[in-house]
RNA sequence: GCCGAAGUGGUGGAAUGGUAGACACGCACGCCUCAAGAGCGUGUGACAGCAAUGUCAUGGGGGUUCAAGUCCCUCCUUCGGCACCA
C-alpha cells in the first residue's frame, strides 16, 4: 500500500540526476514543439487541484510529444507580483520579496512532486529585477512611440484596496479581489493606447487556430461599431463653439432625431457654465452645475443600476440639424457615457429604447422614420426591429432599406463635410498605473523643465527599494512616494533635478510577454534573441483558463504586436499564440466552486499522499473533456486506482513468469495496435478521458489473454501509459529492463522512458479475420452477421448472406426489398414497402 | 437585451450521419473471509415477458435522409460572459 511512495521518492531523485530528460535544445534539428501552460500566481495557500488540472493536462501533452521525437519546450515560472503577497507581507511584517521566494519554493517542489516535466533551466520570475528590467524596458518603448500617455482621469478607486482599477477589474461596480464598491476619483495615471491597436487585434485572430468562442470574447470585447460621426451647428448666435460632433450606427435615422443628449462629463458644459457666450440664465446654470455635481458622485453601479429610470437637465442650448434645418435642444444625462464615442449623441426616440424612456419624461418630440411591419403605437414604445424596414419621412431617402440609406446618408454627410463614416469601439485605453508596492516600477521621470522623461536604457533595471513601510496611502499616492531618496533623481535629459513615478505597473504587465522570455531565459542584451524566437514561436499550444481568454490574451497579443511594429520579434510570426487551449474547471464534491469558507477544498498534495500522484493525475484527465466544469468525485477516482494497480500487479506477474511467449498472438496483436492508434490519436486532439477509457479497456480484454502476450506489446502498453503515470510507468519500464538485460538494478545503461520512442501502430495487425455486421430494415438493426474479413468490399456476396440470415427471412416475408444499402464492413441496411 | 457553451441511464460521461449508453462510478447478487474492508466474478436504460424477443428512449415539436444524439427550422431549460457602448 505504500509501495507507491518508495517508488515516487525512487524516480523523482533519478529524473532530478538526468537533468538532461526535459530540456528543450535550442535550435535542434528535431521538430520543435512549444507547450506552454499559464504560469501561476504562487499564493501561500500552495498550488490547488485547478493548477494541477491545467499543469497535468499540459504535462501530458509534452511528454506525450517528447516520447514522438519532438524537441519539446514546456516551461515554467512565477506571475508573482501583486496584491495577495503584498497583504500578506503586511501581515506577517515579512519582505515582499522574502514571501515570494518562500511561495515559489514550495510551489516549484509540488510541481516536482507531480512530475511536471519542465525544463527548470529556463524558470522566469516577474519580481526578478533581471525580468522586469524588459517590463520596463517595453512600458518606455511604448511612451517613445506615443502609446503610454499620463492623464488626470476618472478612475475607479477600490477604497478598500485603496488602488486604482482598469475597466476590467470591475465586476458588477466591484472590486474583483476584494469585493467593495468602487467609486470614482480623480487621479494622474499612465494610459496605454491599446485601442489603436483594436483592429490589429480583431485582424490578427485569423491567423490563430483559436477555438471560436474564444476568437468571439476577444472580438466582442473589442466591440467595434461601424457608423459616422456626424457634426451639429449649435444654434446660438453668440456661440463661439460652433459644432457638437456625435457618434451613431444609424445615421439612417438622422430625420428621426429630435433632441441630443450630451455626458454630463462633456467638455461644452464647462463653457456652458462658465462662459458668457451662451444666452443661458443664472438659474438654468444653477440647475446643471448640480446635475453634474449629483451625476458625479455617482458610482458605475449607481449609474447602470438604476437604468431605466432616466434622468437629465435641459442645457439651454439648440442644434440644428442638418437636414431638415430644424432646432432639437440639447439634454445633458449621465445615461450618455463621456467615454464611449464622443461623449454625445443623436436621439431618436423612435427606434432606440433609451431614447424613448428619455423622450418619454421629458415630452420631447417622437417622429418615426423607419415603417413597422406590423401595427405600432409610438406612444408606448420604440420600434427597434429596424433592420429589416423601409424609410420614412424622410425625403430624399423615403423607400430605401436601411443599409441602402445608411450609404445614401453617409454620403451625403461626406459631400457636405459634416460627418464621415467611422467606427466606434466598447474597448477603452488601459490604465497602467497602480499605486502599490509590489509591482514593477514605472521607469518615469518627471522633470520640471523636460516633463515626462524615460529612464535612459543603460540605468534599466529601476529597482523597487526596500521600503520599511509598504502600505497604502489614504491618499492614493504610492507607497514608494514616501521613499524621499528613492524618489529623488536626476533628468536623464538635461540632468536637472528630477523625481520619479511612484505608480507601480498592473499585474497583467509582466505576464503579457513571459512566453517570450521562456525562448531566451538569460539574455542579458535582448529580450529574446530574434533567432530563437523565430526558431521557438509561436508557441503551438497555449492551455490556460476561460477566465484569461479575454484580458491577459488580449493584453499580450497586444504587447507582442507593438514588439512586432516595433521589429524585436520576427516578421514572420505575427501572432504570439497559435493554438489558445482552455482548460475546465474542478468543482467540489458538493458540485460547488471550491472555497474555503465552503469548506469543500480539495489539495492535490493530501489527495496525492493517500492514493499516489499517478492516480491523482491519471484520475483528473479522467474525469471527463479536458474543457468541461465537472465536480470531484473520490469514486470515480477509486476507479482509477484500480486501474492502475491492475496493471502495475498484472505487468509485474507477467515479468515474474518463467517462460513467456517471443512473440504475442494475433489477438493481443489486434488489441495493442489498436489502442496504440486510438490513444495517440485522442492525445494529439486532447481528448484525454477516452485516451485513459481504451486503455481500461484493453487492460480488461488482455487479461484473458496472459499466456498470448511477449514483451514487446508489454512495452508499447506501458509506453501509452507514460505520460498520464510517469512513476508507475518508469517503474514498470525499469523491470522489464532488468530482466531483457538479465540485472538486478538499473545502471548507466538504463534510459528512462519518458525518453523512449512512442509506439508506432503496424498496420497489417490491425486488420481482424472476422468482422460482425448489422443488418437492419428500414433503418432498425434486426439482426447481425458475422463474415470473414476478405468478404468486405463484396457487396453482393455479403448481401447474399445477409438475405439468408433466418432472421431476417422473416421480417422481410414476403414484402419487396425496394433498397439495398451497404456500408462496408458496418452494416447493411434492406428498405421495404410494408 | 446581446454573445457563447451545453441539455444522453441513478451519476461522471462515450459515440468520422451507420448496432446509442464505450469506460468508470453506484447498485444488486455471488465467491473469498471468523468478521469488516479490500479483492474477484456476474448482472444492470425503461416497460412487457420465465425466456427468445418486442416496444419505447439522447430537453419539446417539426423537417431532410435508406439511416439523425449527430444536419436544418422552431421552442424550452441550465450554465458562463458582456451590458445605458448610441
Amino acid at each position: 500500500m505504500e509501495n507507491f511512495k518508495e517508488i515516487e521518492s525512487k524516480w523523482k531523485k533519478f529524473w532530478e540526476n538526468n537533468f538532461k530528460l526535459y530540456r528543450a535544445e535550442d535550435y535542434s534539428d528535431k521538430k520543435k514543439k512549444y507547450v506552454l501552460v499559464e504560469f501561476p500566481y504562487p499564493s501561500g495557500s500552495g498550488l490547488h487541484i485547478g493548477h494541477a488540472f491545467s499543469f497535468t493536462g499540459g504535462d501530458v501533452y509534452a511528454r506525450f510529444k517528447r516520447m514522438q521525437g519532438e524537441n519539446v519546450l514546456f516551461p515554467m515560472g512565477w506571475d508573482a507580483f501583486g496584491l495577495p503577497t503584498e497583504n500578506y507581507a503586511i501581515k506577517m511584517k515579512k519582505k515582499p520579496q522574502q514571501v515570494t521566494k518562500e511561495n515559489t519554493d514550495m510551489f516549484r517542489q509540488q510541481m516536482k512532486d507531480l512530475a511536471y516535466s519542465f525544463d527548470w533551466n529556463r524558470e522566469v520570475n516577474t519580481t526578478d529585477p533581471s525580468y522586469y528590467k524588459w517590463t520596463q524596458w517595453i512600458f518606455i518603448q511604448l511612451f517613445n512611440k506615443g502609446l503610454a500617455y499620463k492623464k488626470e482621469m476618472p478612475i475607479n478607486w477600490c477604497p478598500s484596496c485603496k488602488i486604482g482599477l482598469a475597466n476590467e477589474e470591475v465586476v458588477d461596480g466591484k472590486c474583483e479581489r476584494c469585493g467593495a464598491e468602487v467609486s470614482r476619483r480623480n487621479i494622474s495615471q499612465w494610459v496605454v493606447k491599446i485601442t489603436e491597436y483594436a483592429d490589429k487585434l480583431i485582424e490578427g485572430l485569423k491567423e490563430t487556430n483559436f477555438i471560436d468562442k474564444v476568437k468571439q470574447a476577444q472580438i466582442n470585447w473589442i466591440g467595434k461599431s461601424e457608423g459616422a460621426k456626424i457634426r451639429f451647428k449649435i444654434s446660438d448666435v453668440s456661440s463661439q463653439i460652433s459644432d457638437l460632433e456625435v457618434f451613431t450606427t444609424r445615421p439612417d435615422t438622422l430625420f428621426g432625431a429630435t433632441f441630443m443628449v450630451i455626458a454630463p462629463e462633456h467638455e461644452l458644459i464647462n463653457n456652458l457654465i462658465s462662459n458668457d457666450q451662451f444666452l443661458i440664465s443664472n438659474e438654468q446654470k444653477e440647475k446643471i452645475k448640480e446635475y453634474v455635481k449629483s451625476a458625479r458622485k455617482k458610482s458605475d453601479l449607481e449609474r447602470t443600476e438604476l437604468s431605466k429610470d432616466k434622468t437629465g437637465v435641459f442645457s439651454g442650448l439648440y442644434a440644428i440639424n442638418p437636414v431638415n434645418n430644424k432646432e432639437i435642444p440639447i439634454w445633458i444625462s449621465d445615461f450618455v457615457l463621456a467615454s464611449y464615442g464622443t461623449g454625445a449623441i443623436m436621439s431618436v426616440p423612435a427606434h432606440d429604447e433609451r431614447d424613448f424612456a428619455f423622450a418619454k419624461k421629458f415630452g420631447l418630440e417622437i417622429i418615426p422614420v423607419i415603417k413597422p411591419k406590423e401595427d405600432h403605437n409610438f406612444e408606448k414604445s420604440a420600434y427597434i426591429d429596424v433592420d429589416n424596414g423601409e424609410i420614412i419621412n424622410s425625403p430624399p431617402i423615403d423607400g430605401m432599406v436601411p443599409a441602402e440609406a445608411f450609404e445614401k446618408m453617409i454620403k451625403w454627410l461626406e459631400e457636405k463635410k459634416i460627418g464621415e463614416k467611422t467606427a466606434s469601439y466598447h474597448l477603452r485605453d488601459w490604465i497602467f498605473s497602480r499605486q502599490h508596492y509590489w509591482g514593477e516600477p514605472i521607469p518615469m521621470v518627471n522633470c520640471p523643465k523636460c516633463g515626462w522623461v524615460p529612464e535612459k536604457e543603460s540605468n534599466l533595471p529601476i529597482v523597487l527599494p526596500e521600503v520599511e513601510n509598504y502600505e497604502p496611502t489614504d491618499d492614493g499616492q504610492s507607497p514608494l512616494s514616501q521613499m524621499i531618496d528613492w524618489v529623488k533623481t536626476t533628468c536623464p535629459k538635461c540632468g536637472g533635478e528630477a523625481s520619479r513615478e511612484t505608480d507601480t505597473m498592473p499585474n497583467w504587465a509582466g505576464s503579457d510577454w513571459y512566453f517570450l522570455r521562456y525562448m531566451d531565459t538569460h539574455n542579458d542584451t535582448v529580450l529574446a534573441s530574434q533567432d530563437l524566437i523565430k526558431y521557438w514561436g509561436p508557441v503551438d499550444v497555449y492551455v490556460g483558463g476561460d477566465e484569461h481568454n479575454v484580458l491577459h490574451l488580449l493584453y499580450s497579443r497586444f504587447i507582442y504586436k507593438f514588439l512586432w511594429d516595433l521589429g524585436a520579434v520576427p516578421k514572420e510570426l505575427p501572432e504570439p499564440y497559435y493554438k489558445r487551449l482552455s482548460h475546465g474547471v474542478i468543482l467540489g464534491p458538493d458540485g460547488a466552486r471550491m472555497s474555503k469558507s465552503k469548506g469543500n477544498v480539495i489539495v492535490p498534495e493530501t489527495v496525492a499522499d493517500v492514493y499516489g500522484v499517478d492516480v491523482v493525475r491519471m484520475y483528473l484527465m479522467f474525469m471527463g473533456p479536458f474543457d468541461s466544469t465537472m465536480a470531484w468525485n473520490e469514486n470515480t477516482l477509486m476507479g482509477v486506482k484500480r486501474f492502475l494497480d491492475r496493471f502495475e500487479k498484472k505487468i509485474s506477474d507477467l515479468r515474474s513468469q518463467i517462460s513467456v511467449v517471443s512473440d504475442s498472438s494475433k489477438e493481443v496483436k489486434l488489441i495493442i495496435n489498436k489502442l496504440i492508434k486510438a490513444v495517440t490519436g485522442d492525445l494529439e486532439n486532447f481528448k484525454y478521458n477516452t485516451a485513459i477509457a481504451k486503455m481500461m479497456e484493453a487492460l480488461n480484454k488482455i487479461s484473458d489473454l496472459r499466456s498470448q502476450i511477449s514483451d514487446e506489446e508489454i512495452k508499447s502498453f506501458i509506453k501509452l501509459l507514460a505520460p498520464f503515470a510517469p512513476y508507475t510507468a518508469e517503474e514498470l519500464w525499469s523491470l522489464v529492463w532488468m530482466k531483457e538485460n538479465k540485472k538486478e538494478k538499473i545502471d548507466d545503461g538504463y534510459i528512462s522512458i519518458h525518453v523512449a520512442k512512442w509506439p508506432e501502430v503496424e498496420n497489417q495487425y490491425l486488420i481482424e479475420d472476422k468482422i460482425m455486421m448489422a443488418i437492419s430494415i428500414n433503418g432498425k438493426v434486426r439482426s447481425e452477421l458475422e463474415v470473414n474479413n476478405e468478404l468486405k468490399d463484396k457487396k453482393d456476396e455479403v448481401i447474399r448472406l445477409a438475405k439468408e440470415n433466418e432472421k431476417i427471412k422473416q421480417w422481410i416475408g414476403n414484402k419487396k426489398i425496394v433498397k439495398e444499402i451497404y456500408i462496408p464492413g458496418k452494416m447493411i441496411n434492406f428498405v421495404i414497402l410494408n
